[in-house]
Formats: C-alpha cells, sequence, structure tokens
DNA sequence: CGTCGCTGGGTAATCCTTTACTCGACGGCT
DNA sequence: AGCCGTCGAGTAAAGGATTACCCAGCGACG
C-alpha cells in the first residue's frame, strides 16, 4: 500500500510537503499542491489513519453508544449525531451497549484506546466506566439519562413531566384505575416515568397501587408478559402508560390476545411516536420525544466541549409532547 | 496517559515482556505476568491503539455499512454480525450509508484508512468505492444486494421468489387488479421484488401494467405518495405488493387517509416482519426476511475471508416465508 | 567437566505521519 | 551594496506498541 513516501518520491518533494500539501495547509506552493495532488491520485494513496491518529494523538471521530439500535428512539438519535458531526468532519461510529453495564464498560475501554476525540452515551446507570473518560480526559455528553455523579454535559427529556400529563390526560378521560409498565428499577427514565405517573395520581387525589404497575426490560417480551400479568387480576387497569414504543408492541398484542380493546376496554398512552402508531386500530395516543434533537444538541456540546474542555457542565432537557390519539378516548 | 513504558518501569521489566505479558504470550514467567498486571491496574494502563494498528497494520474492528439505520431490517442485520464478531473478540462499527453512493465511497475510505479488519456491506449499487477495497485485499462481504462485478461473498435472500409466492398468494386469494410499489430503479433488492412480481403474474396469464407499479424511495413518505397516487386512478389496484415495512406505513396511512380497508377493499402483503405487523387491522401478511441470520452468516464468511483471503467467492441465499394474515384474505 | 540447546527476556528496529526546527533564497530597505 | 525579514520547503524527531533478533543462563548429555 502506498505511503507518504512514496507519494514524496513521485511527486518530487519531501513527505513534510505532501503532508501540508494534502491537508491543505495555505504555505505550499499551489504548483506543487496539484503535483503532490496528482502523484497521490496516480497511487491511490490513501493516508494511514493508525500513524495519524498515533501522532494527532486523537481520530476524528466520535463514538456513540447506545443501548439499542433495534430502539427507533436511539436511533433517531444516532441520526441526529451524524447530521451535526459530519458537517464539521467528523466520523461517527455507533456501538450496541445492549443495556448491559460490562458491553457498555467495553466499547467504552476501546473509545479510549482509539483515542476518538468524544464519546456520546445513554448510560446504564453504573457510574465507574464513564469515571474513566473523566479520568481520561475524553469528552463525553449523557443523553437520554443523567449520569449520578459525574457533572458533564447531560441533554435529557422531561419525561416526568410528560408521564405525569399522559396519566392526567388518562384520568381526564374518565378512566379510574389506571396503571403503569415502564422499564427495569435503576434505568432512570423508567424510574422517572414511573414517579411522573404517580404524580398525577396524587395530585387527582387518587390511591396509587403497587398491584397496577410493572417493570420489566424495556423490551416487547417482557412487556407482553407485564401486560397479561397485570391484566388478569381480580381488579385489572381500565387503562396503562407504557414506557416505550418496542413495550408498546407487547401490550398491545395481549390485549389483543386477551380479546380486549384498547380505547374501550382499556385506555392507553405509550412512550414514542413510533411511525406505525397511528396505524393501529384505535390509533394509539403516544408521548413524543424529540429524539433527533437530542442527537443534534448533544452532538453540538460535544463539539464544543472537545474544543473547550473547560466549559462548565450544562443540562438541557427538552420537553416531550403528548398526541392525543383514539386509543385514550372512551367510545 | 501511562503508556507501556511507564508500565515496564514500574514492574521493572521491558517494554517487551509487559507487550508479551498483556497479550498474553506463553513465553512469559508467570510471576511476571502478574506483576506486570498489577503495574498496568495501578496505572490505570490503557494501550495506545492507533500505535498497536499501525505496528499491526490491522485492527481488530470490522466496519459495517448499511443503508439506513432506522430500518428494523437492517438493524437486525447488524445485531446478527456483532452477535459473531464479538464472540471472536473483534469490535463492530457500524456507519449509515442512507443509500447514499457518495457516503458510502467516504465510508469506504474511512475504512481503508483505519485499516480495519474487515467490511460488512450493502452496496448502493455503483461498483467503483468497492473496488477500493477488493485493490487494498481488505476483506469484505456484501449482504442483500449482490455486485455488479466483483465476485465476492454475498450473502442474498431470494427475494425474487419471495416476492412471487406473495403474489401467487394474492392471486389465489382472487384479487384481480394487483400493484406493487417498490424500492429505486437500480437498487436490486427492488428490481428483483418487481421481477419476482411479474413473474407471478406471467405465470398466472395475467397481463402487467405499468400503471400498477410504482417505484420511489424505500421510505414512508414516498410509498405514501405512491400509493395516493396509484389509487386514485381510473381502475385502482384491488390489492398491493409493497417492497418493505417503512413503505408499508406510507402505504397504510394512505389507505387509511382514503377510506379504504386494507384485506376487504385492498389487499396487501409487505415484505420485513416488522414488530407491529399483527397488531394492526387487519394484521398485515408479509414476507419475514431472515434478517438476523444474514448478519451472522455474514459476519461468519467475513472471518473465515479474514483468516484466509484467497478462499474462492461464495454466494449464500436463504429464503424468505411468507406468513399470511388478515391483510391479503378477503371478506 | 565442557559444550550444546533451549528458554525467557532485553534491545532496538519498525510501522507512517505530522510538525518543530532549520536553512536557503529572494525582495526590500537603508 | 549589504543586511534583514519573510516565505517556502526540507530534515529529522516524536508518537507508543509489537516483534525480530540476540544474549545470558541453566540443564543435560557426552
Amino acid at each position: 500500500m502506498a505511503t507518504i513516501s512514496d507519494v514524496a518520491a513521485l511527486a518530487g518533494v519531501s513527505t513534510a510537503t505532501v503532508s501540508r500539501a494534502l491537508n491543505g495547509k495555505a504555505t505550499v506552493d499551489p504548483d506543487l499542491v496539484t503535483r503532490v495532488r496528482k502523484a497521490a491520485d496516480q497511487l491511490g494513496y490513501q493516508p494511514n489513519g493508525p500513524a495519524r491518529n498515533l501522532r494527532r494523538q486523537e481520530a476524528a471521530v466520535v463514538a456513540l453508544i447506545i443501548s439499542d439500535v433495534e430502539n427507533p428512539f436511539f436511533t433517531a438519535i444516532a441520526r441526529g449525531v451524524e447530521d451535526v458531526a459530519h458537517e464539521v468532519g467528523y466520523s461517527v461510529v455507533l456501538c450496541n451497549s445492549d443495556e448491559d453495564a460490562s458491553k457498555e464498560n467495553r466499547y467504552i475501554d476501546i473509545a479510549i484506546q482509539e483515542r476518538v476525540a468524544g464519546v456520546i452515551l445513554s448510560p446504564t446507570g453504573t457510574t465507574s466506566s464513564v469515571e474513566k473518560l473523566a479520568a481520561r480526559g475524553t469528552a463525553f455528553v449523557a443523553v437520554d439519562r443523567p449520569l449520578p455523579q459525574q457533572d458533564s454535559d447531560v441533554v435529557l427529556v422531561d419525561t416526568r413531566l410528560a408521564a405525569r400529563q399522559a396519566t392526567e390526560h388518562l384520568i381526564a378521560q374518565g378512566y379510574q384505575r389506571i396503571g403503569c409498565i415502564t422499564g427495569p428499577a435503576g434505568v432512570r427514565t423508567a424510574d422517572d416515568r414511573l414517579a411522573g405517573y404517580r404524580d398525577a395520581l396524587k395530585a387527582a387525589k387518587r390511591r396509587s397501587s403497587t398491584k397496577l404497575v410493572r417493570r420489566t426490560e424495556y423490551k416487547a417480551a417482557g412487556a407482553h408478559k407485564a401486560a397479561q400479568d397485570v391484566l388478569s387480576q381480580e381488579e385489572p387497569p381500565d387503562a396503562l402508560l407504557v414506557a416505550n414504543s418496542a413495550m408498546a408492541v407487547g401490550v398491545l398484542q395481549a390485549l389483543q390476545e386477551k380479546g380486549v380493546r384498547p380505547g374501550l376496554d382499556v385506555g392507553m398512552v405509550a412512550f414514542d411516536d413510533a411511525p406505525w402508531a397511528a396505524l393501529v386500530d384505535p390509533p394509539l395516543s403516544v408521548v413524543a420525544q424529540p429524539a433527533y434533537e437530542i442527537g443534534t444538541v448533544a452532538a453540538r456540546l460535544l463539539l464544543a466541549r472537545i474544543t473547550d474542555g473547560s466549559r462548565p457542565p450544562t443540562t438541557t432537557t427538552l420537553g416531550a409532547r403528548l398526541i392525543e390519539r383514539g386509543s385514550s378516548h372512551r367510545g
């Protein structure tokens, strides 16, 4: 594979000049630049990334560590990050932590080893792995969930408020026994959604019962079981707040199997405005989170931090929007 | 940041020994290994990836270049690739080409520059960028779509046959004017699905009319317009074959807006068994593609090619499965 | 007892770029 | 005319890990 010295030899200049020419430094004679360009093309020269990164002590790459590639919420974030990063010449690599602290940890190690310029991640909760980034001085920003103690840039959604509003909406629609199916304890967004749900019940002077709450993995299968379980009790809920769209799939499936009609028999609001939400019957009421915007904001914060590591940490909280559709309207 | 010589100094050995110890070479005294390990821990030593890759001339990374992170079909592939790659210590980085040849090209350049061990990609069609990989001797395998001339490992789905079977199913159900909404011309899967559709019509001695066919981006928006358009003709189709799940969303939306009931008024089969397919009313008949398996097979082929670059190229064709649900049954 | 072979570990070359430093040449100013 | 400043380009060091090569020491065997 051609190296910079091959190019230098062919163009009849020194490697330093080749480097300067190809990197667009101003101090090179235009004639030489074209000569170097031509030589590089002719040889099919591709700079050696590792060598460059070794010398530069940093790669023009940002790592995005998300907890589930199959979750549209996170892929929308990814798109936001990409769009911003590409504008300024950074590449984005996606890593899938699967909500697993050890995988997250592994990816963080890799990010450090490869000397990426920055990391954006949705932390699984264990603070330890993130501390490494802080210790190395690698720029990072957390999305979707705050970090326990680390003070760094964070981009959040006011999910507690959104959950509260969604629950209040269900109350206003006349549902009496409202249940909640949310993610695992310890996952901040899951906790917050539950808290918002309870806020609403309390404000409405309703007693909240643990019998109406189920916690499970943020996946369809878990939610399916949870819904079956919560609905087959003595006094089942007549409405459900569901914490993400994958779970909504499981819940709707369970309702279908039980022959219970969403909206009429059981009201429902789910988080995340999946593309299919309006297509089910009745259309699903949802809490739409600004996922793409989370990505763009996070990327901009990261870039700012890369250029100035001493910026004071900021917390950005974006709002979510309740979209009322048929599944939360009686009759 | 601690380097290997810091570790060597602290452990009282040479850098060579540290390297050997940390990389698990057999020729190191166990005592020294533990001493080195302890020193490395104490310093929080993380090997410098670029330096290592520079020396090794290769990074233990495989790049996965897909055309749409937001398409569940591709994310399922990603998961398959990851699961296999991780088993043998490779990391996977995801790149989003957006069905755009120039982005694909850019990511391929990056992959070459960073000296990744191999590349898995769903080619956008232009062969040129892939030739670079071949020229460099970087291992790669194509998924979902074959490469025009390059002979390399390929993992495909027999999508033409699947489209034919889906269409035959619609014919058998008594639909008379069957239409097809597929992806852009030139995208192999889109062409194949159309070809399979025509195969079925021809076998049934039906005349196929271009009036019933629409081609557009593989996205909801395009399909939405296409469906509106095809349905508002003089003689609209009474059934549709739709080429992927994002498009299905757009089509269902259009049907809804027109007040046309899927199944009863217009039969429908779509590619990709999205999690929500069974939840719409009526449940959507689909062609389920073995996406996860595509990923695992591709990853295994890639690993084989990384270890032995001279293997003869193979083509693996996986079958798809028609899942009949309500949307393709009259009455 | 001497020598050979083997093993474990150190020395130093190597991977390829970037860039600080240096040097020569040229133009302008006194 | 001589000197200085500037600009462009070359030389060589640095970045950190891996590994080919070499050497010391020890056991075994003749």
